[in-house]
DNA sequence: GATAATTTTTGCAGGCTCTGCATTTTTGCG
DNA sequence: CGCAAAAATGCAGAGCCTGCAAAAATTATC
């Protein structure tokens, strides 16, 4: 196996992470090779060199395996959101801890772009990657609410991220703006991406960003119409 | 079968139209029930009376027939966005677009409760009916680009939803500011319904939307930081 | 009204996904 | 080394989904 630089953890955890990832790059690759859809359980168990049935010890079921990049993400973004400078406004805030993640994602460039092409290629899995992305909005509400000061503190950094019945509960705590404030905040990344991807070559990533932000920050103004 | 009363179109139309809403009501029907999970395809084609493999037929996946509430909503968003008023700014219009279509909605009443109950409770489905909206966020960015008078009419009401090669081609034609409006829209909606289901009972609906589209226009400034 | 053409339904075979359970292998530790 | 915990594996079985060809139903035509 590839060997682990970062020694923190036993040899039990480190050899999990490493099945973990050699099951997501056998999936990625073969993905971009074969298409998604002709991509089987057995031939990415095979090719990370496990069995298939220890493929879904890890993931609970075929598509999750594509999905799954940046698992850690909605964290570090939470943290971010509560540690900003108290200056910055709400949404500023956001976008500050949103940037710093896409920067911190734009350093693994290479399995990303492959990720991107295979979710491209296949829209019933982008829909699942944004049902991913979900359970995260959830918890990014709930960061974005405590920082406003609305509630109780209930936010807790590392917490499970799916799990029905407790967010049942938990969505009633939280304000109609703090949530609307992670929703759009996602949506706006994700169609920065969309759109980047499409205009891959002619502008920055970065410049993109900025402006959905600022049309965001505009109240949507039609920008047309300069007065 | 049910008596249709509308004898538009030949008899095989209808009753295409009659199972496909037998399936349907039956899914939703046992799903609210037994919960989803336990609702296999056997037992809904055989609530509505037709074979396991007539189920597929008509629907691509089981948990299609969960998702597909609404499927021509898409296009009403769409013609009503094309004929408002044009003293309306782009946001303003899609706001009213899409308030038309919710009333639209709320007159089906039972079903979409009962639909609502059963998607909020499988977050899995919830994120299947995102993407299933997702389709309509495409062609909805193209009708929002032909108000707004960018690019070139290339807006046909009526399209086959789906086409990954196609829709390859036509995001390019798209602008960022379209895209983002229709994406912020969705989403809007979203939140607003989900905010609402939670919060049942204790305010409208109508209310909850006006003031989610109120913090959009107002560019997600901080409701808590009054000047 | 009977027959032909078209569409829809259906059964069946088969592959793939996913789960529970018992067993074997690996790892951590004294 | 030997023991306990954790992980991997094999296997059986249920369920999802897709072609394909035969049967049934609907529509068109005479």
């Amino acid at each position: 196996m590839t060997e682990g630089v970062t020694a923190r953890g036993g040899l039990r955890e480190r050899k999990k992470k490493a099945t973990r990832a050699a099951l997501v790059e056998a999936a990625v690759r073969l993905a971009a090779e074969h298409g998604v859809e002709h991509v089987t359980v057995d031939a990415i168990s095979a090719a990370a060199g496990v069995s298939t049935r220890t493929f879904f010890n890890y993931f609970d079921s075929r598509d999750e395996v594509f999905v799954m990049i940046g698992a850690d993400s909605g964290e570090r973004v939470r943290r971010a959101v509560l540690a900003a400078p108290r200056a910055l406004s709400p949404l500023e805030a956001l976008r500050e801890a949103l940037a710093a993640e896409l920067e911190e994602i734009e350093r693994q460039r290479d399995l990303w772009h492959l990720h991107a092409e295979v979710l491209r290629a296949a829209p019933q899995l982008l829909a699942r990657s944004i049902g991913a992305h979900m359970a995260d909005e959830l918890g990014l509400a709930e960061a974005l609410a405590e920082r406003i000061g609305e509630g109780s503190p209930l936010f807790t950094p590392d917490r499970p991220a799916f799990s029905t019945a407790e967010d049942q509960r938990r969505r009633q705590e939280i304000g109609l703006y703090p949530r609307l404030l992670a929703a759009v905040g996602t949506t706006a990344v994700r169609v920065a991406v969309e759109h980047w991807c499409v205009r891959q070559g002619e502008v920055g990533f970065a410049d993109v960003f900025r402006e959905t932000f600022a049309h965001v920050a505009s109240g949507l103004a039609d920008p047309a119409a300069r007065s």
